[in-house]
DNA sequence: AGTATTTGTTCATGCAGACCGAACGAATTC
DNA sequence: GAATTCGTTCGGTCTGCATGAACAAATACT
């Protein structure tokens, strides 16, 4: 079920190859993603020829990049969720509050994405952008929307990913990842220390509507700054009290 | 050269074909994309197997939707444009100075594509998003661009795309475009009055850089406002301001 | 409840067309 | 100006895509 190599469209498969490289790359010619993906130039080159004729790919001279078609599909995907449109008000205004990088995810083939993010005044620069994924067991919001999901989903997404470990904080045991989440459910909100970037550390809080998760709330900032009361009680109230009014917001809409 | 029926990978298309009737649809099961897009059942299978196992495509029960992964190529191909991350700040001030809509776009395959947009106090209810692609010659943006790009490629579009005609307004005559091009190249910026949108006036500046066109900016607004002074002087002013500013952060990046 | 209908999924087959290596031509480098 | 490197073109081979029919599973109707 989950890697079925029967039924597959080999070619779709390739040019999506040849996109990613091309993101990897910065761009490329021909010649460097023929070696970098090993496969032929004539390869590359047809396909490079179709995405190119569907304007998913641009041309100046022999470099060839991502075209801004994928814009189209992926704000569409995003909007599609409701949460992106309601949340992004409330972040604004919980990144003005903690002077930090706030953030929204969701959830999508049981990992974590980046929908939107606000910079506070003092937030560090971050490796996230929107549309970047995330390991859920490696973050505050992953385990926040871990802690909500039903066992079953729980248990294939963990099937299917495992825990691999990106810091020397990570959860790695499954047993201990478990405690955790009941931890989570009964306190309403998720720590990260470390545990997905050393340095960093982070509040979230799960967005549920009628016991639906559409998403989390988190606040990150470095290790410095997150510390006494301030990390053990006026963060998370703030976190979970804009998670609140999103899910509020999210009811009547 | 523009299309070469020789050298195309099918299958690949026909994935891109699933994925826009998908967006068009809002999502759908496997039998409404066959009817729609007339294509045999299997077939749609297959791709949507081969697009779910890469998360290009989600799946709820038997709805198959436009997956997030887009927003990770969308969001990077923006990025890659080096406008989009300076542009916003000042396209911000400038929605905020007009209280209407104020956007950023630039040029791709020959058509506009908006990357950025910001809401003033007034700001109606638009029709866009990031993403969208426009006829260049139905635009104030449009014109602004086309009026500093050489003159073969702008011969080259109106090639390809022709001069479709979008309201009553819209310009559909070459010789009177190339008229007002010349008009635009005088004054610096462009109009658009009712010419993609009924209703709708807008003002366009371009961003050039070293005689390169990187993008335009445009504030666009309802005809009942766009008027008198505000309309001739005091927004065109505005908007210029607002593309040198960016054109000058452009060039220390 | 039981039947009928519509849905998503699987399967086997034939032939289109994707993959490939080599040859070409254009551009750049030394 | 020679030599290398690049993008592009070409045609044959054999893979693997497209296909319709059969299956299963869910839904609608009576």
């Amino acid at each position: 079920m989950t890697t079925d190599e029967s039924t597959t469209v080999r070619a779709t498969e390739t040019s999506f190859r040849i996109l990613d490289a091309l993101r990897v790359l910065d761009g490329a010619g021909v010649t460097e993603l023929a070696s970098h993906l090993d496969f032929p130039k004539s390869t590359v080159h047809n396909h490079l020829q179709t995405l190119r004729r569907n304007e998913y790919v641009t041309k100046h001279g022999s470099q060839y990049d991502v075209g801004l078609r994928f814009l189209q599909l992926g704000e569409y995907a995003r909007d599609r969720r409701g949460v992106a449109t309601i949340a992004p008000p409330e972040i604004d205004k919980l990144a003005e509050e903690t002077r930090e990088m706030a953030n929204l995810l969701v959830e999508e083939h049981g990992r974590g994405v980046f929908l939107y993010r606000a910079k506070g005044a003092d937030a560090v620069h971050m490796d996230t952008h929107a549309g970047k994924r995330v390991y859920l067991h490696t973050t505050g919001f992953g385990k926040a929307m871990l802690a909500h999901l039903p066992d079953e989903r729980v248990e294939a997404i963990l099937d299917r990913h495992g825990l691999p470990r990106v810091t020397p904080n990570t959860i790695t045991d499954r047993d201990r990842l478990m405690a955790e989440l009941e931890e989570v459910r009964q306190q309403g909100y998720a720590y990260d220390d470390e545990e997905r970037l050393e340095g960093l550390r982070c509040i979230a809080a799960p967005i549920v509507v009628d016991n639906e998760v559409l998403g989390a709330v988190s606040v990150s900032g470095p290790k410095s700054r997150m510390t006494g009361e301030w990390y053990t009680d006026e963060l998370p109230a703030l976190t979970v009290s804009t998670a609140n009014v999103i899910e509020i917001n999210s009811t009547y809409a």
